[in-house]
DNA sequence: CGACAATTCTATCAAAGGTTAAGTTGATAC
DNA sequence: GTATCAACTTAACCTTTGATAGAATTGTCG
């Protein structure tokens, strides 16, 4: 991967439009990148209603989005992995509606708003790029409404492994069949919206059908076809490269590329 | 409401951050409208991987977000109010994961976007507000995820119905406490994630309450707060005015406003 | 007006999942 | 080592919801 030369960017967009940016416009990007810091513990990021003066990258590790109700439940609404710029709505929206935490140990990059305010008032084909990646959370949200919606408990929590899968893999984390996270059946419980007693009546029923088995975070995908028959899965909506992602008007060998945006 | 003169988007961003507009940019926003049409029954108007050449507003009536699954089973995972943008994302995303629908009688108005990219590269200020509002949609989306995991039937039901009341009037659209829609019980049905039948009794509990009555699309609010209660609903997600939408770095009386994105 | 289709309502039964309670396991602290 | 705590597991019981079938209501069209 020629892409480590971004040690703390590189993954933005990886699998999706990334190709699509030029080595300038990935040099300007790993630039916007103040500083960094190791977070341990599950520790919050950022809370709902904070006024954000800076946006995070998420380098390493997992992060969650999670609204607290009037009785201070926490119900996680999203799942981070490493590449996501968690919170950069966060420059358009000011105020969050909900809170960002890391779980497990997460390495994270500060940009302050300053500097994003800067580039996209330069490069609008790389504030294109930032707007069309927030546009990938809500098409996340949008699967997560209709799992939730439309399917049973063992189909909820494959489709999340299978998302999960995808993601991690788009990424270049994870091993073919396998991979590791700091989620606990807890998590796995307000994911997927049903009680900690049924996620693990799930998850045996999972191992013993051979789909897939999770053991303290570590995730081995037995059979990966029947997992997506599970889980009703298309990992469509995520946008990766060959799929729903267009570069027509953002590759960097198009003519009409520079008047774009 | 001075913004009579806006006939075709002065719902747009109205209750949230359309103050934060000045009269040239409101000027510029009308005219971005190419044609309008007047759409019936429910008639799809952009489908999932469609190429995006245009965007719509959705001046009078309903629309719908579905996504279909493999089986051809179409499931909602969001729905739309006159003012809103519905697929302004297309213009960063250029296909989407999702089929638009109007259901009932409809008005919307095109906005190719050749005129929102001139507009955009002109207008930085303008440019973020159209971010701000497809911002707005994911902000809803996470609180769907929120109501579907969390919430029984009965309190998915009452969300939908709190959530709607408020944003219909939060564009001067129903009465205080009722409102007509073209929804039909198997709409709420794929929007509340249970079959048809649970939907009749659930309405059925919920008129008996005297918390709201539904019939045939009239909705009638009897006590707003019993509504709330069960739906444990908080509006803050809307990013209404007064409530999280910040106008500091917005607003058109800043100083600093001007050099903003 | 009557035929027809879509929507809504009711009743019954079965399945999915929540709740409570009582465990086990594994990691860390002392 | 033992104590402790969080994560996890299992079983029994019960509520919520889905499925099926059938009837009633409403709207549309000729």
């Amino acid at each position: 991967m020629a892409e480590h030369i971004y040690p703390l960017t590189g993954r933005f967009l990886q699998g999706r439009l990334r190709h699509a940016m030029e080595e300038r416009e990935r040099r300007l990007l790993e630039d916007l990148i103040e500083r960094t810091e190791v977070i341990q513990g599950e520790t919050a990021i950022l809370r709902r209603g904070d006024f954000c003066e800076y946006s995070t990258l998420l380098i390493e590790g997992m992060a969650i989005r999670a609204i607290c109700d009037d009785e201070g439940r926490r119900h996680i609404v999203g799942v981070q992995v490493p590449g996501d710029f968690v919170d950069l709505h966060g420059f358009a929206l000011k105020r969050l509606d909900h809170d960002l935490c890391v779980i497990g140990r997460a390495r994270v990059g500060y940009v302050p708003h300053e500097r994003l305010r800067a580039v996209m008032a330069d490069e609008p084909h790389l504030a294109r790029l930032f707007w069309f990646s927030t546009l990938l959370d809500a098409a996340i949200h949008r699967e997560w409404i209709m799992k939730s919606t439309q399917l049973r408990a063992i189909g909820r929590m494959a489709h999340f492994f299978a998302e999960l899968w995808y993601r991690l893999r788009m990424v270049d984390l994870g091993q073919e069949s396998s991979f590791q996270t700091p989620l606990t059946q807890i998590h796995l419980a307000s994911i997927c919206g049903i009680s900690t007693i049924h996620v693990s009546r799930t998850l045996r029923d999972l191992r013993d059908g051979g789909v897939v088995d999770f053991q303290r975070g570590q995730i081995t995908i037995s059979d990966g076809d029947k997992l997506k028959s599970i889980a009703r899965f298309d990992p469509a909506y995520l946008y990766s490269e060959g799929g729903l992602a267009v570069e027509n008007a953002l590759d960097i060998d198009s003519p009409e590329r520079l008047s774009d945006l």
